[in-house]
DNA sequence: CTATGATGCGAGCAATTGCTCGTCTTACCA
DNA sequence: TGGTAAGACGAGCAATTGCTCGCATCATAG
């Protein structure tokens, strides 16, 4: 009997070579999605560049959906461990302090791969993100509602919503700049600094 | 010699029944990116929705990007007006009160087809848009600023950048709202009334 | 009415895509 | 050293997709 669930490994990796397989198949699969988006994105495609058959391929992934969850679980992962580290060294800060190095964070993150992010973005909407996606989206606004808790009496209303509303304006933006071509790194913190710490105190 | 531009329609319609046809491909359009997204979007699938065959679809579009940049150019004609009778109606009050103004028009406007305008956003990245396209985005953009000048005092940093950031924020949050399911749009306009006209005094 | 161009049709081609399966190769352990 | 399981391979199938082209139908001017 399998138990197997939908976008899980068809079968888990249990020596180095194989490990190394995933590995370069993943990374494959979002430098095509970072130069050429969802046009161009095929499983034939992500093999042939990650140096592998497609049927390596799919011994790891049962279906080309599992591969988009693979990936937006990783990214997603990234974005949780970068803001925690952010929201940890300004605990005790004032709350513009704070906002300024979760920006720092974003920025870094998201700006590395646009692109990537952007179709990640959009395939996630589509199909109903898996129960581990939707875990760590969970966890990702716990962590930004644990520092806006640490400021409660200088932010407005719900912190549940605010957070949500913030990680929106910080993807949105970042997402702009880069699809724009803007490179000055700096002013785009700026403007977002200002647009989170703006909407965060007013009322 | 044929002058014909890339997005241009193969054949501009003459009679009634051309210009209903034309209609029609482009509303079944609409509607299968907003039910479905950009899966299940394929020529055949809107001429069936549409009640008419393929080669009809072809008279009149060269290729699938052109029916995507009509379907854009119309979306944008509306946002347009949409949010110039705003800024009309608003002349002469006060800051508030416009942004007001602005924020209804464009959560009516994104509210009423997210998905949609979702699956618009996405495409316009990928291919670069006409130049049909850009104008009526610097159009949207000039109005944006107009009112901003109106206001000048009370507003902080550059107009033009300004304005663009105002424009991804609302995009932003009234696509996310819409992707989580949110239906209290008053609610809704709050928080973008609040974001927007915070981000645009504080500096 | 009739001729001519505009409009509409839809079978089907060529290319692409997701994915399978039988076969070969490599790593590990008794 | 040989047996067994894990891993890798890639030709190719079935389905989908963008799009063409030869032909039927309709509208309108003369």
């Amino acid at each position: 009997m399998k138990t197997s669930a939908q976008t899980l490994p068809r079968k888990l990796p249990s020596q180095a070579r194989a490990e190394a397989t995933v590995g370069a198949i993943l990374e494959a699969a979002a430098r095509i999605l970072e130069s050429q988006g969802l046009d161009g994105f095929n499983t034939n495609r992500v093999a042939e560049v990650a140096g592998v058959s497609v049927g390596s391929l799919y011994q790891y992934f049962p279906h080309k959906h599992a591969l988009v969850a693979a990936l937006s679980e990783r990214a997603m992962r990234h974005r949780v461990a970068a803001l925690r580290g952010a929201v940890a060294k300004a605990r005790g800060k004032p709350l513009a302090h704070g906002v300024r190095a979760l920006v720092r964070a974003a920025v870094e993150q998201q700006f590395e791969a646009p692109r990537l992010a952007n179709a990640l973005d959009y395939m996630e909407r589509q199909l109903p993100l898996a129960e581990q996606q939707s875990a760590l989206q969970s966890e990702l606004l716990l962590v930004l509602v644990g520092f806006l808790a640490e400021h409660r009496g200088e932010v407005r209303g719900e912190l549940a919503t605010v957070a949500r509303d913030l990680q929106t304006i910080a993807k949105a933006l970042i997402d702009g700049a880069a699809a724009a071509g803007e490179t000055n790194l700096p002013a785009l913190r700026k403007r977002l600094e200002r647009a989170a710490l703006a909407y965060l105190v007013s009322g």
